[in-house]
DNA sequence: ACCCAGGCATTGG
DNA sequence: CCAATGCATGGG
């Protein structure tokens, strides 16, 4: 196993335990992450080589500085630079929160929120494949069932490396999952149609390779229109898909039953609105809504919005 | 035994 | 274009 050390500076403000405690669910781990001790694991998926990162903060929020080690067999200097930057897309260190936090300034709930949540940069997926077929699963059940289901599927078919002892995965690949039968995913909990659609996207995105890279460079509303038209993905999951995958700062995901709570509670005294008025409602935050909605999910996920 | 959960596709008006 | 319905599992 050969090793190297490198350095990330992000954008401060930036909370480390925060912004990866976001990609674990604010727990010790959660599918291909984990977050022990204030150390950040997860096993990066170079192509073909498998690169075991583990990252620490050695800075400040004011002055954020992390130290990342990256171990494999073999890592070649632009594979560790490689490696290191998708580190970076991951933990969103690029991240100015500066223009959000301006805009949460006149708003009272996401001002206590940002404040409590100071320094969070909102985390990405490692592809626009594992944010899809992680929405999918996700789609309508509770979050603790779909952890489960999560959990089966990549330690299935995600690929793997152990490494002092431990096994650690990445999450699958679309050629790991588009030759599955439905009827082996339906062994991991999945339904039928959560079989179908994971096991469709996966084919489609070796098929259609081409258009799917060329995802990045859409703006938001071409975005929707290419994912929607797959099977198995709605409004809700390409918004989701702009957040978690793409980055995109005005994304909202309409349809999401957690966020309609969380908004009622915090700002209409627990009665329950609709999709309709939640749009109305979110165009306070925008060109900023994905930062609102990551932060108030997070307010959600640490019981502050129930 | 129910009912619901961070939706979606399908069907019928 | 809107409303109703089945899906499937684990927790309350």
């Amino acid at each position: 196993m050969d090793c190297i050390t490198t350095t990330l500076f992000p954008a401060a403000p930036f909370n480390f335990e925060l912004t990866a405690g976001y990609h674990t669910y604010f727990r010790g781990s959660y599918g291909t992450d984990s977050l022990e001790g204030g150390e950040y694991r997860r096993l990066l998926d170079l192509g073909p080589k498998l690169v075991l990162t583990s990252v620490r903060s050695i800075g400040s929020v004011a002055h954020p500085e992390l130290q990342v080690q990256l171990c494999s067999e073999t890592l070649t200097e632009r594979e560790a630079t490689e490696a290191t930057q998708q580190v970076a897309w991951l933990l969103g260190t690029d991240q100015d929160l500066t223009p959000f936090y301006n805009l949460a300034h006149s708003d009272p709930v996401l001002s206590q929120i940002t404040e409590r949540f100071y320094g969070l940069h909102l985390p990405h997926t490692a592809s626009v494949f594992e944010a899809v077929v992680l929405a999918i699963l996700g789609q309508q059940i509770a979050t603790n069932v779909a952890r489960i289901i999560r959990t089966l599927l990549i330690e299935t078919y995600g690929p793997s490396l152990e490494h002092e002892g431990e096994q650690h995965f990445a999450f699958p690949r679309p050629e790991a999952l588009a030759p599955v039968a439905v009827g082996e995913l339906r062994k991991l909990k999945l339904s039928q149609r959560k079989a179908e659609y994971v096991q469709g996207f996966a084919q489609a995105t070796l098929e259609g390779f081409n258009r799917l890279g060329m995802l990045q460079e859409l703006p938001d509303a071409e975005v929707v229109k290419e994912l929607t038209g797959l099977r198995g993905i709605g409004h809700w999951t390409a918004q989701w898909v702009l957040v978690r995958a793409l980055g995109r700062p005005d994304a909202l995901p309409l349809g999401d039953l957690a966020l309609r709570r969380v908004v009622s509670n915090l700002y209409f005294r627990g009665d329950l609105i609709d999709d309709n008025q939640l749009a109305e409602f979110a165009a306070r935050w925008s060109p900023y809504r994905t930062y609102a909605t990551v932060y108030l999910f997070s307010a959600l996920r640490n019981g502050m919005g129930q």
